[in-house]
This record gives C-alpha cells, structure tokens and sequence, in this order.
DNA sequence: CAAGCTTGCTCAATCGATGAAGCATGAATT
DNA sequence: AATTCATGCTTCATCGATTGAGCAAGCTTG
C-alpha cells in the first residue's frame, strides 16, 4: 500500500496515466470485454496489475449513468421484527446477487407516506424493478414505476395493477384451523368454535385467513359467531387490549385461538400469562407464521410457515418472463409436523 | 397522466425543454437552491408544475457522479434472524434518514469472503461512511475503506484500525450471571456454578462475556470449571450438540446456564425439550440478548437487552465529530426487571 | 447620461466510465 | 508494388445533473 492519502478516489485516467495507456483501454481491462475490444493481454495484465496496486474501485454512479442497465433490484419490506420478514430480505439478498443483481433494501414501518416517498428514492437510484412487500398501498407503487417506465412487482400482499405474489392464505388459514380444532378435540373432548384474532379485516390476507378460518369450521360442522373474529391490528398491544375487551364481553372465551401473526401472538402470550391462563393445558393455539421459539412455548402451538424461498423463486420467475400482466400467484405455505409439547 | 409509454425516463432537458428555459434553471428549481441562482419565483413554479405532471425522477447517478458528497450511508450486517439485528437495522435507516442520508444494507451472513465482497460494492456506490456490524474481520473492511478514503465504523464487534461502538459485555455478563446465579440459590436453596454455552471464544465479545462470567462467580464465591465453558459457535446445532457432549462427560450438567445469543438458546431450548427437562423448574436459564417469545416461554429466563438506540447514537456522533481514532465505546445493556413465572 | 448595481437568466465545463469510430502499424494476399 | 486485412490501440461524444462564469436588460445613483 504505497498510498499517499488521497483526497480523490483513483480513477480510470489515473491509473491509465500510470499504465502509459489510455482511459478507454483501462476500462475495457476492468470491466472484462478486453478481448471484444483487442487489447493485448500483456497490457491488459499490466492495467490489472496496477489497478490492484492502487486499490482502485469503480465509480458505479458514472459506470450506472453511462450505461442502459442499472442491475439494482429493489425492495421495501414493513418491518424487520420477525422471522418472516427477515428471512424474506435475507433471501431476496441471495437470489438478486446470484442473478448479478445488487439488491437495495429499505424498511417502511407499515407507513405509506414512507412507502411512497421510499419507492421515489428508489426510482431516483435507477431500480430496474422495485418489489412492495406487505405494502400497505401497492398500487401507488405500481403507478409510480410504471409513469418512470420501471417494473414492479408485489409480495406478500397483492395489488391490483403488478403482478403479486402471496402465500395460500386461505388454504394455509383452513388447514392450521382445521389442526387447531383436531388438538382441541384431542384435549377438550370436545370441538369448540375458535377465536380468531390479529391483522387488519381490510388487508386481503387477513380477509383470505379469515375465509379459510371459516370454511374449516364449516368442514368440521361448527358455527363460529361473528364476535369470535377480532382482526384487531397487528400489534401485540392490540391483541392484548382486543382479548380484554372480548373477555368482558358476555361469553366466555374460546379456549382455541387462531393467531394471525407472530407479533399478534406476543400480545396474546402476554395476555395468558396476566390472566392466569399460562399453566391452563387446555388451551389450543395455532399461529399464522413462524418462529422457532414459538415451537418452545410448549403448549404445542401450531404453525403455518409460509414458503419463502418458494415465493421468491416466483417472483423471480416473474422478473425473468418479463411478464407485467396483474397476475395472483398464491403459494401453498409449508405445514410443519404437529409437535406436541 | 397524459404520459406516453416512454423507454427514456424524462431529464431536466425534456423539462427545460417543455418550459421553454435552460435545464440548469431547472436543475436550480428541483434541488431547491433556486433563490441562491436567482431564479424568479414564477419560472420555479411553472418548472415544479411540469415536473409534477411529467412525473419526474432526478437520476441519483448523474446527480452524485457530480456533487462531491454521495450521502449514502452503507452497513453490513451478519444476519436478519433475531431481534437484534433486526433493531439495528431498523434504527440505523431510521436515524440515517432523519439526518438525510441515505441508507443501504447488505446482509453478509458471517461469512468473511461476503463482507470484503460487500464493502467493495458499497465503495463502488460511493459510500461516505461504512458501518461494519459484527464483522468477522473489520480490519480488513476499515483498510480497504481507508485506501479509499473512506471513514468506517465497527458496530457490535470491535477492530483496532477504526472507532468501534459496542455493549458492555463485561458489565452485562456481570449482572446477567449474577441474577442467575441468585435466582439458582433461590429456586435450588444453593449456589452452583452455571454452565455457559454459545458463541465463539475468538471473538471479543464472547472473550468479555465469558470473563464478566468468571467475575460474577469470583464475586460470589463460587468458582467454574474449564468445562462449564462452551464457547460452540452460535447456531442452533452447535449448542445441542454440544450440550449432549458435555452430557455424556463424566459430571453431571449444571442447572444453571449462561446462554450467548437468542439464536443459541434455540438449540438450548431444544436440546432441554429433547432430553426431557421441560418441565424442570429448576432449571435456570440466563440470555445475553433479547426476544419477546423467550419472556414467554415461562421459566423465568433472565435476559441482557442490547441498547440498540444508545449504541446508534453513538455511532452518528462519532460520524459527526469526525473522529477516526479506534477508540473503543462501550455501552451498557439494559437489563430489563426479573419476570418470575 | 454614463457608470455601476441588481435581477434573472443561459452557457459550457465537469464528474468518471463507456464504446463507436477511427488511426497507425505490420502482415498477408494479389 | 499495391491493396487488403488484422491487430492494438486512441479519440471523442455521451450519459444527466451541477455550478462557476458570464451576459443582457432594467434600475439607481452621482
């Protein structure tokens, strides 16, 4: 490292000073098309060499401007808080560089001023494609890519005007229900309609769970009532205030819940333990993701883990066949074996 | 939207064009120092209408390959999996954008030959700053920064060649052992030496969690065998299966354990459902780090909660004293209060 | 009324990388 | 010997935004 320290990053004409050559000769060495471009490997060598010397690194933003393709892959995501998200991102990182792509990823927190004004950003820095995940207005999105001439995509939550990729939420919600009921059989004697709670009643995945929700009831020949659905938001205080209130509420309460998230169910947790229900075997539960904790709370709560990379790969399919049309495409989320406490 | 289909994306020369003046009156209007160039007030709004109607985007590229300052922010980070990480990404965009910069993040998954892969990439965009969190080797990651005349950062993991911001893993093993240990005498009537299980005896934090073990018993007069200390890496696997080593070594295990990370509890969890001690309250479990299931899951298991916040502000005055110097800045967890089950 | 100032703009160079077009040089072909 | 061809480079315009310099028109001021 014979470095002096530099104000200015090294450049192409730098290191072609260096070499004795030319800037456009450097550029064919570095960016690998020297033989397209008949240099000879011997100087093509010595730019190498000294390139490397130097610590050169290329200036992306004059290589980005100068060419047609950007190769940035975009992706805004609500929140980093659970492991559906996160192995969402950690995913999408891996097949984007794998495809020669550098994926940007910025977090939302569920609000659509930030999801817009992310989306704008994003645009700015030349996005070839921009996925929404779990936005809360898609096709905002999509009308902002369209009007820059960018392709977008959503995930997780479908949108009206891109193509979208979800999970099966009505067959996962109908099974993971239909197991919840089986276990409360099993430990109540008894079949019981189930509360269903967490999520917003307006999002499509939360009315599609709520859907097979009741089509499994309908499966086993048990009524649920309209007070059993509480899609009281997805934070865990919610949840919790949510079961207060239901509780004073004349009937009693289910003992087999139907947990739209993994964050709704922190709040239902909290809510057992502080009413004392923590020890009480016979509830049933079952919750609409996954997390490996989960597994260990012990009361044998099932779960319904929706397919990442199986959505992904989707996605990237998409991407790939250039298709633009509105298309759903719903993925069947994986089903772990029961396990029993 | 009276918008062709457009391949080009529109330019501040399409705009000038359509208003009838010059793109630097325009460049002037849309990044607003227009009353610095004199620019009347009339002509900025009939230039910011146009814009508004094309639906105009300012190529980041062609703006930063000229403007001296990218304002891109770059962090690398091990893994999405846990609550930690996931904090610390969410906060440092956050933060990031509160002081106008732009954030990205890329996720290198402890792998060293990823993170010098990453930093090169995030060099090549021009990044003014670098944050390397829990990196495998942040010294190599601070060189090649540096020979490009880049500041860096180390976050959660210290390096000797740049300023490093991490918890107080000596004072937060302190405490957490301490409070296991007196919650072992309380539910077992004696003190007995924890095990400590998780993370990689090579890397700094674990060195200093593992010494602020030793003080905790030092300070309460028990004293730990060598082979209490199991420093097995930190995924799931590596703590089962060394936890069922350690079982089958002659002495008997502790009931008390010291676990490294949430990601180790894991496979603790597991290997104590899987051995049949479920249900064993006298089972005293500690972690150094933070889940909301791990409240939950009913054994009163004491845990160390990283101050994400305190640790990003930190990391921006640094960033805006300018300060270069390795110093090393360490802050304390918190400890949230005992929740007995 | 000339000199100087203010206002409101335009011109043109620039950032660094890219690649089409072009220019020597020497070898091969007619 | 004249022509063609291949090889190995260089020159220069270009991508889109930014900004110092400069210019014209109107307005003051002595």
């Amino acid at each position: 490292m014979n470095q002096v320290k530099q104000t200015k990053r090294t450049t192409i004409y730098d290191l072609a000073e260096l070499a004795g050559t030319s800037a456009s000769a450097v550029s064919a060495v570095l960016n690998g098309n020297w033989k397209k471009r008949r240099i000879s490997a011997q100087l093509a060598e010595k730019i190498m060499r000294i390139a490397g010397e130097q610590g050169y690194a290329l200036n992306m933003q004059a290589s980005l401007l100068r060419r047609e393709k950007s190769h940035i892959i975009g992706m805004i995501v609500p929140k980093y808080d659970n492991r559906y998200f996160g192995s969402i991102v950690e995913t999408f990182e891996d097949m984007a560089r794998a495809r020669g792509l550098f994926p940007i990823i910025t977090c939302t927190r569920r609000d659509p001023e930030l999801e817009v004004e992310a989306a704008r950003t994003m645009l700015s820095y030349q996005v070839e494609c921009l996925i929404a995940t779990g936005a809360t207005d898609p096709d905002r999105i999509t009308e902002m890519c369209a009007a820059a001439g960018v392709r977008s995509l959503n995930l997780d939550l479908p949108g009206a005007l891109a193509p979208s990729v979800i999970s099966d939420n009505f067959a996962g919600a109908r099974e993971l229900t239909r197991r919840i009921l089986k276990n409360s059989e099993q430990r109540l004697g008894r079949m019981e309609p189930l509360l269903f709670i967490g999520g917003r009643g307006s999002d499509h995945n939360t009315a599609e769970r709520i859907r097979g929700f009741r089509a499994a009831h309908a499966d086993l020949g048990v009524s649920v009532h309209e007070e059993n659905i509480l899609a009281c938001g997805y934070a865990p205080e919610k949840a919790e205030k949510a079961l207060d209130e239901r509780a004073l509420g004349g009937n009693a309460l289910p003992k087999g819940m139907f947990v739209n998230s993994t964050i709704s169910l922190e709040g239902v947790m909290r809510w057992i333990r502080r009413s004392g229900h923590l020890d009480d075997r016979s509830l049933v539960l079952g919750c609409f993701d996954w997390d490996p904790f989960v597994t260990l709370l012990g009361n044998g709560i099932e779960m319904v883990r929706q397919d990442v990379p199986g959505m992904l790969n989707k996605v990237f399919e998409l991407i790939e066949s250039g298709a633009n049309k509105p298309v759903l495409i719903q993925v069947p989320p994986l089903i772990p074996q029961t396990q029993e406490a």
